[in-house]
RNA sequence: GGCGCAUUCGUCUAGUGGUUAGGACGCAAGGUUCUCAACCUUGAAACAGGAGUUCAAUUCUCCUAUGCGCUGCCA
């Protein structure tokens, strides 16, 4: 039998990253063993979900490279079959209509309202005590057909247990008294998760799911389900979850942005390396390594490898430097300087393009030019946008100074203003402008001047590159060309600032 | 409240009945006679607590604590 596993997310917000590194051990999974790997947009809720949240989910995972296999389904399509499973357990006599009128409590006090009930009730166990369970059939339909509402819920047998093996979390045992008469159909007629989850499911072929430890306990139910419908549950392994850096639960709302993948996608994230930062939130392979591509990690997944504890995501709100998880950003840079320069260079002209930098020639005749200053700058860069901001002088003449750059580089040796302007008329004479000619020019020139190599160098790559970091400034002089590097020397914009 | 799950450096994690408890990020210090958030070197940094089993427990068992999840006519 061939393995199906699926990724069924809610479209009522952007993918967040729990959701996504869901999303990536399914498809790590499926890829591993040569099964399929399905998506169903679980869009039952009709209040909350939107069709921009499912434009979200679909570009994040197209982003993080994680294409699915066959049609989307989406399960508000399936709604007239969920309802006929419910009738059908109705007949079977393994459903029982209830006529309760339904209590309407508002979505933002439900978790108080039963942890509430539940301290009311305690030391109980769950009493089969609806009075519409053991209804009679013909009073049942009597009431059901004077129009009277009732919700389906599922007649949980009083005692027993159910059990199932998690592929991570091991043996799972429940006493039936723990499992209330869960609803399978809202007296709307509107059929809730647990039913649609087991019916899509079987619909679809799913050997095994892969999701959140949240519904550890919930499986529970959906065993219940399988077993009143008589079909063998799947294989399920549980999740450990992603938390916030107070250890509490990632939150959307609470969070904001850091917690959406597309605000890595938007803040200069390499795919891979967002993709490898999360692989490694809650699974290893058990070696001493962090750099996995993807077909290394497609290779050593397993179930096995996944963790029971929680792990945190350890982003920083109000610093800057360090506003997601420190790892996730080292990652991101490690794939900058070391993945290969044709897999970045595309990422590097959507950026460019986005920022307006980008020229035809950069792929015509300044091809090897523009590899090789992608090639020199990206060392030091963290992210994608590092292409446009901090290397915008390399693209651009149009480039804006770093005050303290400027400061500390250049306005503290007001020499420098003449000495550059002279540097720049030294270079004139230049015939060779590459590095090694470079090098002897400059150094013949700092020693004329009785100063240090560093002074002329920093004040050189503050004027050229308008911040104070970067690469070597021989590279730098070379890279910019003869015709450039003399331009700007000259400038006077930054000196007077 | 009940039920369930978890607990190794700040964070992600490796690991074992006897180890100097390893790696990575971050942090700190030093180096790199042009900078640096890059690179190199070094350093500080952990087995939640208590019992028990055992010659020996971070590792096995139990208890406690803490955290998280579920407990809904949400998903």
């Amino acid at each position: 039998m061939s393995i199906r596993v699926r990724f069924a997310p809610s479209p009522t917000g952007y993918l967040h990253v729990g959701a996504s590194r869901s999303a990536l051990y399914n498809y790590l999974y499926a890829r591993k063993v040569g099964g399929k790997f399905l998506l169903r947009i679980e869009d039952t809720d009709l209040a909350r979900s939107t069709e921009e949240s499912t434009r979200s989910i679909l570009e994040g995972l197209e982003w993080l490279g994680l294409d699915y296999d066959e049609e989307i389904v989406f399960q508000s399509a399936n709604a007239e079959k969920h309802r006929q499973t419910a009738y059908k357990l109705l007949e079977e006599g393994k459903a029982y209509r209830d006529f309760t009128p339904k209590e309407e409590v508002s979505d933002k006090n439900i978790k108080e309202a039963i942890a509430e009930r539940a301290r009311q009730h305690q030391g109980e166990k769950i009493m089969r005590d609806n009075p519409y369970r053991d209804l009679s059939r013909e009073e049942s339909d009597a009431r059901a057909e004077s129009g009277e509402p009732f919700a389906i819920r599922l007649k949980v047998s009083e005692t027993g247990k159910t059990n199932f093996e998690d592929a991570v979390y091991g043996l799972q045992e429940r006493d039936y008294s723990e499992i209330e008469d869960l609803v399978l159909l809202r007296s709307d007629g509107h059929p809730l998760y647990n039913l649609a989850v087991v019916c899509d499911d079987i619909e679809m072929g799913i050997t095994h799911v892969i999701r959140g430890q949240d519904h550890l306990t919930n499986t529970h139910k959906q065993i219940l389900i399988y077993e009143a419908l008589g079909k063998q549950p799947p294989k399920f392994a549980h999740l450990p979850l992603i938390l916030a850096p107070n250890k509490g639960k990632l939150s959307k709302r609470k969070h904001g942005e850091v917690v959406s993948l597309t605000t890595y996608r938007d803040a200069g994230f390499v795919p891979a390396a967002f993709r490898n930062f999360l692989a490694l939130l809650g699974w290893s392979a058990g070696e001493e390594r962090e750099i996995y591509s993807l077909e290394e990690l497609i290779e050593k997944f397993s179930l096995e490898g996944i963790h029971r504890s929680n792990a945190v995501f350890n982003f920083h709100e109000n610093d800057p430097r360090h506003w997601t998880d420190d790892k996730a950003l080292w990652m991101n840079a490690e794939y900058i300087r070391t993945m290969p320069l044709e897999d970045l260079l595309p990422l590097v002209k959507s950026e460019l393009k986005s920022a307006k930098l980008w020229r035809e020639e950069y792929e015509d005749e300044d091809k090897e030019w523009f590899e090789d200053t992608i090639n020199l700058i990206r060392q030091r860069f963290f992210t994608l946008k590092d292409f446009s901001s901090q290397g915008r002088a390399y693209f651009s003449e149009d480039y804006d100074f770093d005050p303290a750059a400027i400061d500390k580089n250049l306005k503290k040796h007001p020499d420098l203003r003449q000495w550059l302007s002279e540097l720049a008329e030294r270079f004139e004479t230049v015939e060779d402008f590459t590095h090694d000619e470079i090098e002897k020019v400059v150094k013949e020139f700092t020693e004329e001047k009785g100063t240090k190599l560093g002074v002329i160098m920093n004040g050189a790559r503050a004027l050229l590159t308008g911040v104070a970091v970067g690469p070597s400034m021989l590279a730098v002089f070379e890279t910019l060309g003869k015709e450039r590097s003399i331009r700007r020397l000259k400038s006077q914009i930054a000196w007077n600032m």
